[in-house]
DNA sequence: GTCTATACTTCGATAGAC
DNA sequence: GTCTATCGAAGTATAGAC
């Protein structure tokens, strides 16, 4: 009772992620896709009927993923900046697993969504959604100052994305003796990122209040 | 004496920023870049040789431009948080004379710098370069906190770049109800952003020394 | 410098046997 | 579910006349 074509079909979809990561796309070759995949590329039209549901199921799969951690943070019992420093973890935690989620969701802004289904773009909504969450209830309890939600998503997200997906680009800069651009690595960065989120988000007093209640 | 072949050439570039930058290098059809530009073909194929090196010039020029613009700014003699802020806004500005230089920016990263020879890669390197500049100087005078130039440089400009970029994905997410994307304008994205970034910057001490010699 | 016509290649997708 | 073979569309690039 073995199920070889599920087997085929996640394959398939890792296969998937580091093309369409590495070329964007357009770029992405299904026969190097199945190729990769070590498949048939009939097959890959057999389980996803062409390259575009291919890609709209991988994407979905990301952005769920990545909203439901930030949700699971956001429900947690703990101060809102501790949130924040979570959600930041938590979010090159999902990078990690996918290590090409940062050069998709770049390549995904820049196409302006014109892959992408309605499904899938609700998807890719519920992450800046949860993060809002968090720091609107931080604005709420008085333990951030009154801020947009949408900037402070996109003060913390971008960042990580671009950092973790410029890897590559950075190391070629790099090559040309242009400027140092290696000493700083991606935990390092992580931390630093914290930092100055907390900085942004603090209130004018420094007096900050416990949540208890 | 009139030059028509500046002319074409200058609209053949034109044309190629919004086709590379609204689809990429792979999804970008000369055909459709010498349609846009109300020139023939084959007339792009000779003013530029290849797809690829039309790409390059293009770059190069935007890339040279904006490092051009932050070391005026760096030379200024004037405080280095208010260096900041106008390197902020003058990278805001570029991206309003090459509106699609973000998504152009954003894929080329993606890309890990594929189609880019090493002239233009030293463009590029210009970017970061100029703008470490001023936040080592404005840390060795004791302006700023002792921070990574290289942190400092990916927390500002990929906020900017995501933000401006991704206009057209938040309109069609915004179109689902998901989330209130919409309030948050640009000028009012750049000012957020000059006061989180002075914020991350300013030294432990609030007394802010004064540069006056 | 400009145009038409086309050569050459690559790629997404499918037909059809097993 | 899996494979081979191939179709047809689309795309980059060039040849060659003007």
């Amino acid at each position: 009772m073995a199920r070889p074509a599920r087997v085929s079909a996640d394959r398939i979809l890792t296969a998937a992620a580091t093309e369409f990561a590495e070329r964007g796309f357009d770029g992405a070759r299904v026969d190097r896709i199945a190729r990769r995949a070590r498949v048939n590329k009939a097959m890959l039209y057999y389980h996803f009927g062409s390259k575009e549901r291919l890609y709209r199921a991988l994407l979905h799969g990301m952005f769920t993923n990545a909203a439901e951690r930030l949700r699971t943070i956001a429900a947690e019992p703990i101060a809102a900046a501790e949130k924040i420093d979570r959600a930041i973890v938590g979010l090159a935690q999902v990078i990690r697993e996918h290590p090409i989620l940062p050069a998709i969701m770049m390549r995904e802004v820049a196409d302006g969504g014109r892959h992408l289904d309605a499904e899938t773009l609700q998807a890719l909504g519920g992450v800046p959604r949860a993060f809002g969450t968090i720091v609107e209830e931080g604005v709420a309890r008085g333990e951030f100052r009154p801020i947009d939600p949408v900037f402070a998503y996109f003060s913390v997200l971008p960042p990580l994305l671009f950092f973790l997906a410029a890897a590559p680009i950075r190391r070629q800069v790099a090559d040309l003796h242009v400027m140092d651009l290696k000493a700083l690595g991606a935990d390092a960065f992580i931390r630093e990122l914290q930092q100055a989120v907390r900085r942004t988000l603090a209130p004018p007093s420094s007096a900050r209040r416990r949540p208890t209640s």
